[in-house]
DNA sequence: ATGGCCCGTAGAACGGGA
């Protein structure tokens, strides 16, 4: 059978409910990665997502941060062995999310945006991301499927950057970054996204301003990664930017991968 | 050539995003 997975920064999940609910009804996608949901728990629209056929684990706080991971009832298992945060890792921010569906375990991560090079949130940038490689390896050793799905907050190569020059060595794209991505890939997971023939100028992220979407000045940096034994059952994995187009959009647009498992 | 937005918390700007 086909199973889809996606992940998508919906920068405000109250401003943007009406979107992903439109969303889930023509996509009916099976597993959804959310972040940036920007909630505190109390106020998750659960009950909106339960009519639409979604249960939803998630850890959210005021104002910043958030991740949520949705379900869809008929067609997947519930989600247990939930983990809300990284372990070994004192960090108030909310931006990890994990478990188990059916036999797969979906990771569901909001990585920080680093702000600027050199900063403190930088730092504290390579510091979460270390955390999050040093635990993943442990969970990789346990689940043999496992996806890792979220806004990285990197774009890994040139080609993810609609001018790499510019960028070079900027935050989203400094070496450190790159690497750091790198040492994912070397636990075992793979960059679905380039399994496949793929237009060029594929982004997820386009600034609001200077009508960056229009004018395709964009990043790639929200990914799904797929462990060696669930990449073998990939069969596609696309970037859908019409939401993007839609009034009030997310800054980033949704990837989807579809696994025949 | 530069920089132009959006969201939440406010109850006016400002921090943060990327």
């Amino acid at each position: 059978m086909s199973l889809t997975l996606a992940t998508w920064n919906v920068n405000s999940l109250k401003v943007r409910l009406p979107h992903l609910l439109d969303w889930l009804a023509t996509h009916r996608v099976d597993i959804v990665c959310l972040q940036e949901t920007k909630l505190v728990d109390e106020n998750f629209p659960a009950a909106a997502l339960a009519e639409a056929g979604y249960a939803a684990r998630y850890t959210g706080q005021k104002t910043y941060n958030g991740v949520a991971l949705l379900t869809r009832n008929e067609t997947v298992a519930a989600a247990n062995d939930v983990v809300a945060a990284l372990p070994d890792f004192e960090d108030p921010q909310k931006r990890l999310i994990a478990a188990t569906i059916g036999g797969l375990r979906v990771v569901c991560a909001y990585f920080p945006n680093g702000q600027a090079v050199g900063s403190e949130k930088y730092d504290y940038k390579l510091r979460w991301i270390a955390a999050l490689t040093v635990w993943l390896r442990a969970e990789l050793a346990q689940h043999p499927q496992l996806a890792l799905a979220g806004d990285f907050n990197i774009a890994p190569e040139d080609r993810d950057v609609h001018d790499p020059k510019a960028w070079a060595g900027q935050v989203l794209f400094s070496e450190p970054e790159k690497q750091a991505f790198r040492d994912l890939l070397a636990l075992g997971l793979v960059d679905s996204f380039r399994l496949f023939e793929q237009p060029e100028r594929s982004y997820t992220w386009w600034d609001y301003r200077m009508q960056a979407f229009r004018r395709k000045m964009g990043l790639r940096i929200d990914h799904v990664l797929l462990s060696a034994t669930l990449a073998k059952h990939c069969a596609a994995c696309a970037i859908d930017v019409e939401p993007r187009r839609r009034e009030q959009p997310s800054d980033h647009a949704p990837v989807i991968a579809t696994l025949s498992i």
